[in-house]
DNA sequence: GAAAAAATCATGGAAAAAGAGGAGAGGAAG
DNA sequence: CTTCCTCTCCTCTTTTTCCATGATTTTTTC
């Protein structure tokens, strides 16, 4: 029995990059695709496919909230994440609601044959660079803030003085200080400008 | 006669998007393609397609560099961007090193056919979300820097004080203190946070 | 070749950040 | 109950940045 797929994504040359990978294989069948969240919810109140191909980046919604609201109505169906950039987050927040794979952009054939057969299967499937990533992401040199030095940092990025932070969050200058010194420490860099274009690099900002 | 092509993008699925897309135009002729700036320029060692659609980022080098270098090397060739998101400064770079075009990956087929055609006839040619977003984005508050503001942004992004700049630069400190009272003004701030922010997000560093 | 822009240098002062060191209160986890 | 983490607060010194103002030389541009 084929599987029935359907993909999701703004872009027009990844939709037509992977049904002419697909396209050979006699094991999946093609439903049609969507460029927006909108119309893929259009579409499965008509039909429902076995998998979903979804972009984690729609024009009209984040691929993370389609893909909550699809398991919502059709749990049925599998949801396999789809991204060009192996940001971990994304990854992350794809599984957690309720994707059962990841497959990036520069995925092989190969590759995307064996996640949509995974996730028929019931088995999650992660393509090897986005696992890659989440390690790598892991144990790499982002540092994990608290809550209080997030607040902090993303003050300091607005160009507001330590004075002017303590003010805003009803605390004492040399408490602002503090936390300013212990964000230097842990981004392991000794001003405000590394500590801002890292902050922007790991998107904390 | 056919026009031929080459295609430099990390992401196998665009690749195949696009060979699938031009396969049945007659004019074109596929050449292959390139999954990173390094096998693209051995290629271009053997033989030298007509037009390259060149992705910005990939995995060995910026888009924007592989773009000078190819121009550099064979000034005959045209090279159309090829992006998924619209950043403006990209299309900017990619146009000031020598681009002659630049669509977006969620392109239509027809836009891409017509891209090559202009380019091929010594056109411009900017698909019509990236002319708008170069529009959008000229009449915004991205500034114009000197070249040496530039290399003195850059060197405090990496953290370095004006007195360790002004050494690297050997020039004086007050000087270095001008140049960086000229960023804050053209970038309307007043502190290096700010700036440092700002400057990640047009992509000065 | 004149005008404009860019790069260079300077003085002096106020504000802010960085560096070092210490310390107490409260909560979570073992 | 103790340890660890977070958040809070403090002093003191040095370094760096920010602000105001002005000026000379070199390079571009028209």
């Amino acid at each position: 029995m084929a599987t029935s797929i359907f993909i999701v994504d703004d872009h027009y040359m990844v939709i037509e990059g992977i049904r002419s990978l697909l396209q050979p294989e006699k094991k999946i069948e093609w439903m049609g695709h969507a460029m927006t969240a909108a119309s893929c919810l259009a579409f499965l109140q008509q039909e429902q496919p076995d998998v979903i191909l979804m972009d984690v980046n729609l024009p009209d919604k984040s691929g993370i909230e389609l893909c909550r609201e699809v398991k919502e109505k059709y749990p049925r169906i599998s949801i396999i994440g789809l991204s060009s950039f192996n940001q971990q987050s994304f990854i992350q927040k794809m599984l957690e609601h309720g994707a059962s794979g990841y497959v990036l952009k520069n995925a092989t054939r190969e590759e995307i044959i064996e996640a949509i057969e995974a996730v028929t299967e019931g088995r999650k499937f992660l393509s090897y660079e986005a696992a890659m990533t989440v390690k790598k992401n892991e144990d790499s040199k982002m540092p994990i803030l608290t809550r209080r030095e997030k607040e902090v940092l993303t003050l300091i990025a607005e160009g507001l003085t330590n004075h002017e932070v303590a003010d805003k969050l009803f605390i004492s200058t040399t408490t602002v200080d503090t936390h300013r010194k212990n964000l230097l420490e842990k981004f392991g860099v000794n001003n405000t400008a590394v500590l801002i274009r890292l902050a922007a690099k790991y998107q904390f900002i």
